[in-house]
RNA sequence: GCCCGGAUGGCGGAACUGGUAGACGCAAGGGACUUAAAAUCCCUCGGCCGUAAGGCUGUGCGAGUUCGAUUCUCGCUCCGGGCACCA
């Protein structure tokens, strides 16, 4: 024995193991059709320089997962990566005079030794980085098939523009109108970039969260309303004097006999024209230049609104009423038609804008029992009641009206049913360096043109030097940019943007199915067997971004052929923060926990431990200095029962002695009760911190019953059986000493290769159960019986109770409820 | 404003499907061992009353359903998260 077994040395422990294991590629799987397969993912890290406690625990519960399915016996894949591109790399090259790659790499480099000294059981073989060519070329391949079927476009229209970072950003990715990763204000800029046809899949994506039912509810409900569905119909208006329509879209057309005025958009380009050569030209430009520096500023602030008469009218198709149309700059140009029809009886912002400005309110929903007035109402009524003032449709149901009216506009061609949604499409050119290359070739006399399949990979070019402007250096790079025309082999320009890197984290979870093939992004035997995920693991920040972009992803990459499945993750785990002294870590509190730190003084397997033990994975883990030495005090008192009892444990004979003492029993049953808890644990909710209080109170009765206090001491196969369950339960969560132990009491065969222990349930049975005893619902007595002692029986028992009489004193019993094995309540 | 969560001892958290509230751990207090400390072990540990036996009370607040509610229903309060002029 290489180590001292009479106390705990983690280090020497886990370092054994830890070389044993990745010697041994203990984890290395390959597909093997007809096999059950089992997918663990936990979102890869990006490259920052060293792993935090979310990392640790995010990791941790994906570890258990993966190990608790291979003693299940299924064919577990468990990969590993780095999602390697993004800003932080050129600012860390701008700050520390080095490149973003060799930054990037090394970080990985010292990364992927902080992961392994924590044990957690990766195919290391599937390792990927998506700074590689050999894994962004393949995304570059995919946007030009995306190109081809019209999925990808380019436009110019007033993006989120970060300053710091120097780059454009979805409207995913600005949080309460600041940048998601710098939380910096975000201002609009008018800018040509590249989009993808999310928008495409809209209904399938909001379809497809019916079908989630492994994902937490809170995530659907948040990518459901991200889409935002909302059915209604599309309305033509005939302009006064023009011969084209202003089209509207409404949810509410039972409201159309309603219609005051009109609200366009500033940037609806009928604003322009409607007033050129009125009086009111002047004051339309001001107004639109005004608004349009701050639109789809998302600050979060809702500005007063405003609006302006554009100097033209339009006709309600319906009643031929005259509308004056404004600019107004709460309307926004990108939902819907960017036109709106105001209905300020029923609709609050219109109703708000007509008092601005002196509009007319016209009723036309009676609510129930109450009769709205113009003059008398102070705001809108936007629920339902029956319709007034409205031709041929009065005395309709808001409901019915919608239908009818819609209908009768379609009969008539002026308008139809429409769905819109919420959703925009993904805006993905970046005007950084360190990402992916879009692979676009810009000639003067052709245009836009896609790079030829087999000129890819257009590689990153790595010679260059990141100045301290924070401007990406592609821009300016002559030889990069310089480049021949593929159609007409004239002089071109390279795209100089990359795409956004959460492009790369949308398929890796395919390519760890096969991450050396290199005939094409994704080999299908392979992708077939593997996916879909079926445990994937992360933190509720990405319940939009990552997952919604991912689902896409999916789905593009199935209707290109390269997949098989409609959703990429089967079941999802949302883990809580890791929070200090009620916040969450970060540097400018000063209250983060290093993990290094921890290993070094407690071992990998205090801190996974701890980690899973503090809180269930959902909720948020408050980190508690104390609470990690409770947790290396349970694996000291583990480590220290089996370094004491090595002899008697590992010469134990493996049969059941025939006669079992009261002591056997009660250590026997506790064994097996504490593999049914355990295994419940594990496979429902993931809660480890009940499994693990579990296997507490069996170590605590163990050593109970065999200390110096006990009266009778279970056998050594008992013990020895008891042992090994606590071995075996604790292997996915604190690996390599119960890998030790195991070995040390003379298995032969590593722990790593056995399976998960079944419980018998006879023995996991009580033999004695305490059944509670109430008088008028408060308990008064206990009664100890056999599990299923009849309801006569417990009424007899409870009833001839001499406290429980006390309590009845006398008084005539009224009722007898009787839950077997559960309680007896008295009603007097 | 709208939509989701959540609230249980000094703390993190348990409690099956309406049936003993507080498992397990941490902290705290007391004790044993020790020259001493560390480590370890034992005891106590929601609140109030009581020497004790025991009693009363208690799961954010207020109602309700029920023999019985941390659990179900309704109405609030506070905390966390998401969305926020989406027509």
């Amino acid at each position: 024995m290489s180590y001292n077994l009479s106390r705990y040395d983690f280090a020497a422990i886990e370092e054994k193991w830890r070389t044993r294991w990745l010697t041994a590629k203990t984890w290395k799987v390959e597909a093997e059709p007809g096999r059950k397969k089992y997918y663990v993912l936990e979102m890869f890290p990006y490259p920052s320089g060293r792993i935090h406690m979310g990392h640790v625990r995010n990791y941790t519960i994906g570890d258990v997962v993966a190990r608790y399915r291979r003693m299940k016996g299924d064919n577990v894949i468990h990969p590993m990566g780095w999602d390697a591109f993004g800003l932080p790399a050129e600012n860390a090259a701008i700050k520390n005079d080095t490149h973003p790659a060799k930054w990037t790499f090394e970080n990985i480099d010292y990364m992927r030794g902080q992961l392994q000294r924590l044990g957690l059981s990766y195919d290391w073989d599937r390792e990927l980085a998506t700074c590689k060519a050999d894994y962004y070329r393949w995304e570059q391949l995919f946007f030009l098939k995306m190109y081809a079927k019209g999925l990808a476009y380019r436009k110019k229209t007033t993006v989120n523009w970060c300053e710091p970072c120097q780059t454009v950003l979805a409207n995913e990715q600005v949080i309460n109108g600041a940048c998601w990763r710098c939380d910096t204000l975000v201002t609009p800029r008018e800018m040509q970039g590249w989009f993808l046809k999310i928008t495409d899949y809209a209904e399938e994506l909001l379809a497809g969260c019916d079908k989630l039912s492994g994902w937490p509810e809170k995530v659907l409900t948040m990518q459901r309303n991200w889409i935002g569905k909302s059915l209604g119909a599309e309305i033509e208006f005939p302009v006064e004097g023009r011969s084209d329509r202003l089209t509207i879209f409404t949810t509410r057309p039972d409201t159309i006999f309603g219609a005051t005025f009109m609200s366009l958009a500033p940037e609806h380009p009928l604003v322009a024209q409607l007033s050129r050569g009125t009086e009111q030209e002047t004051a339309v430009a001001e107004f639109v230049k005004r608004t349009a520096a701050r639109r789809r500023l998302k600050t979060g602030e809702e500005p007063e609104k405003e609006g302006v008469f554009t100097g033209g009218y339009c006709l309600n198709p319906f009643t031929g009423a005259r509308l004056p149309i404004y600019a107004a700059n709460f309307v926004l140009m990108e939902y819907g038609t960017g036109a709106v029809m105001a209905v300020p009886a029923h609709d609050q912002r219109d109703f708000e804008f007509a008092g601005l400005y002196r509009l007319p309110v016209i009723p036309v929903i009676q609510p129930e029992g109450m009769e709205l007035t113009a003059e008398t109402m102070t705001q809108a009524h936007e629920g339902p009641g029956i319709l007034i003032n409205s031709g041929d449709f009065s005395g309709l149901g808001w409901e019915e009206a919608k239908v009818a009216i819609t209908r009768q506009a379609e009969e008539q061609g002026f308008g139809r049913a429409r769905t819109t949604y919420r959703l925009r499409d993904w805006g993905i050119s970046r005007q950084r360096y360190w990402g992916t290359p879009i692979p676009i070739i810009h000639c003067e006399k052709c245009g836009i043109q896609p790079v030829p399949e087999t000129d890819l990979p257009v590689e990153l070019p790595t010679d260059v030097k990141i100045d301290k402007s924070g401007k990406s250096p592609l821009h300016t790079l002559e030889n990069f940019i310089r480049t021949t025309c593929p159609a007409c082999g004239g002089p071109a320009r390279r795209e100089t943007d990359t795409f956004d890197t959460f492009m790369e984290s949308s398929w890796y979870f395919a390519r760890y199915a096969c991450p050396d093939f290199h005939n094409g992004p994704l080999r299908r035997d392979q992708v077939d067997y593997w996916l879909p995920v079926d445990q994937y693991i992360g933190g509720v920040e990405h319940a939009i971004l990552h997952l919604l972009y991912s689902r896409f992803f999916t789905r593009v990459l199935r209707d290109l052929g390269y997949l098989g499945v409609d959703e990429p993750f089967t079941n999802l785990l949302t883990q809580g923060m890791v929070i200090k002294d009620g916040s969450k870590m970060s540097k400018s509190k000063g209250n983060v926990v290093d993990p290094s730190d921890l290993i070094a003084r407690f071992g990998a397997d205090t801190v996974r431990l701890f980690s899973l033990f503090a809180a269930p994975p959902e909720r948020d883990l408050e980190w508690n200095d104390q609470g990690v030495e409770g947790a290396f005090r349970f694996l000291s008192r583990i480590q220290r029962f089996v370094g004491d009892n090595l002899e008697l444990l590992s010469r134990a004979d493996d049969h059941l002695p025939a006669g079992l003492g009261e002591a056997d029993r009660v250590l026997h049953r506790k064994t097996h009760q504490t593999i049914r808890k355990v295994s419940r644990d594990l496979e429902g909710d993931f809660h480890f911190n009940t499994a693990i209080s579990a296997v507490m109170e069996l170590t605590n009765i163990l050593f109970a019953l065999t200390g110096p206090e006990s009266k009778e001491t279970p056998q050594p196969p008992l013990v020895r059986r008891a042992v090994e369950a606590i071995l075996t339960l604790l292997f996915p969560m604190v690996p390599h000493l119960a890998a030790e132990l195991w070995e040390a009491t003379g298995h032969d065969r590593d722990l790593d290769a056995m399976p998960w222990p079944e419980y018998d349930p006879e023995a996991a049975k009580d033999d004695e159960i305490t059944v509670v005893i109430q008088v008028k619902g408060k308990v008064r007595g206990r009664l100890q019986v056999a599990p299923g002692t009849a309801e006569d029986e417990l009424r007899q028992l409870a009833l001839a109770d001499d406290k429980v009489k006390g309590f009845i004193g006398g008084a005539p019993v009224r009722k007898v409820i009787v839950v077997p094995d559960k309680l007896v309540n008295i009603v007097i």
